[in-house]
DNA sequence: TTGTATGCGTTATCAG
DNA sequence: CTGATAACGCATACAA
């Protein structure tokens, strides 16, 4: 039997008060009087009483609702990195009185349609994507039609960086990776190897670069570090392969960081555990095998990103920064021979 | 510049129509004559019109909107089930003119705060439960507070099956491991073997069930599956030493049902890949190793669930059954010898 | 078949 | 600081 909710109407009946009032008890607590209030408060607590989120999302003409894109392809290794952000979303969001909306969509225009269908009926105020690429529809459609978003993951664009636009968050995984060395280098490693995706990917173009940076910075040249980095596609047979390369290249490497937790596995299987490794994303496989990674601090991206849109929705006036670069956090675990774990 | 959106009433005034009439060619179609219908319909097209949803939430009392927790813990093997789930649930209430809304919970206490603050803010009128126990207080909250729910999962309690008040869906896990064993025998296979859970659980004994089934049709007799069943916890390693044990205690097992992939990839290790094996979940990782597995069906779970919940909604009077039994799908794949992929 | 009037629950405006 | 009144956009009962 889903009792009749109680209204403003009931509350205020029972304190004894106008129905405004309790409206500002909730809404503007400081003008009502504290007797008053502590008095409409006892109402609102004996009945029950919450705002009904319909009629106050069309008085105020705001959704208080975000979209989120649901992939397709949620598993693999990876995809746990979503999710995790997703969780992490929902929670900030409901801290700001923001609830989380999921669609799906089966490419781009598919969900164009769905920007359409959701900010036509009102029903969400901004969206945010997941991952984006150069000259991406979606980012497009959406800055033309004056769409609320934000974006996990910068855009890789030349010119859309800076656009004032587009508000992005993304983690520096070059920052993060250079850390990952520089805690190889302090904890005794010399020479760290690396094992990045193919070079075009904004994304790990970036982590490379942070391996090159550190690596120059402990005195390897060009010429050195040639030998020592390997590029494979994602894929853990793929990293177990590009490992036992680079170390027939360079047997004196003493230590990996690689592009990706599922290329880690690879080399950790390659080197039987003997080497440090550290991986990227921090995913469960990490957590459950008990290698270190760089992790992506999906909570502070997802805290980030509802930031981003609270100042978008303050106009464009605001003039502050339109996007934020979280740095990740390094997870050092020490990691025994990993062959106990898969024989 | 987020521009005003139109409303019935500019639809009206451009078709040259009352606002009702309007509503009319929207939700009654059949009662509005064709032409006007179609210069209406040419109105609300022109004006790229949709109903705003939070009025018409307003108006009909219901929220058109499901919640859904987001587990804390997605990762894992296993958790790409739920994730397939949810992404069909969206979906298919796409179809339906529901929203999927996210929620996130600590705890089961903590879960029931969520329900108060959703139900109450009538935000949501339903909630899917993905899991639950035997004296769940999450189920016993909704059903004392007459909030529609359907779980995914039925319940384990002995009388809480047939509670007309509880509607829930789940896949039939017997019937999903009966007929694995019965294609593995058709496929060659003749003295097939069982890793299970520990007992107790009522989703893994159910497994177990289908596997004695199975065995006891192709006549073989207690004491002899005593000797061709494990149960071990859910774990790579875990289901790889039952394999183990099983084998040597049994060298004539020539095939292999798991209760879960997890313990069947342990499996797959253990035995090289030289027995076939079928894992249950049929997740990315048995897509990705390439060894057969039970799937869900989450789709139809999803589609099923929506179902139940629309019953719900029609009042307790619909007689039909609360409940859904998915007959889950063998999928079989040839696999060759697994150590070319983890060494 | 079409139009008119009313209210869903909330908040904003403005008068007291 | 409080209370009356209007309006958000839509859908329904009822009248034309």
């Amino acid at each position: 039997m889903p009792r009749r909710l109680p209204t403003v109407s009931d509350v205020a009946e029972l304190a004894g008060v106008s129905r405004q009032t309790v409206s500002n008890v909730l809404n503007s607590p400081a003008i009502v009087r504290e007797p008053t209030r502590e008095r409409v408060e006892a109402a609102i607590a004996e009945l029950g009483y919450r705002p009904h989120a319909s009629a106050r999302r069309l008085r105020t003409q705001r959704a208080s609702t975000i979209a989120v894109r649901l992939d397709p392809f949620a598993g693999g290794i990876s995809g746990a990195v979503l999710d995790r952000f997703l969780h992490a979303l929902v929670e900030r969001g409901e801290q700001r009185g923001l609830s989380v909306m999921l669609y799906t969509a089966a490419d781009a225009e598919d969900e164009i349609r769905q920007f359409r269908r959701l900010a036509d009926g009102a029903a969400v105020d901004a969206f945010v994507l997941a991952s984006t690429y150069h000259g991406d529809p979606r980012t497009e459609w959406l800055i033309e039609h004056g769409q609320a978003f934000v974006t996990f993951g910068r855009p890789w664009g030349i010119a859309d960086l800076a656009d004032p636009k587009h508000f992005w968050v993304d983690v520096d995984g070059r920052v993060g990776v250079r850390e990952a060395v520089e805690q190889l280098r302090s904890r005794g490693a010399r020479a760290v190897g690396f094992i990045g995706w193919p070079s075009g990917s904004g994304t790990g173009d970036e982590r490379r670069a942070g391996w090159v940076e550190a690596m120059r910075a402990a005195g390897f040249d060009s010429e050195r570090l040639a030998t020592m980095g390997a590029a494979a596609p994602e894929g853990v047979a793929s990293g177990r392969e590009a490992a036992l390369r680079l170390l027939a290249a360079e047997p004196r490497i003493d230590a990996l960081v690689a592009a990706s937790d599922t290329l880690a596995l690879g080399a950790l299987i390659a080197t039987g555990g003997r080497l440090p490794v550290v991986g990227f994303d921090n995913t469960p496989v990490a957590e459950a095998v008990g290698f270190s990674s760089v992790d992506q601090r999906v909570d502070e991206v997802a805290a980030a990103a509802l930031d981003l849109l609270e100042a978008v929705g303050r106009a464009e006036s605001a003039g502050a920064e339109g996007h934020r670069l979280i740095a990740p956090r390094v997870i050092m675990r020490e990691h025994g021979p990993v062959l106990d774990l898969v024989r």
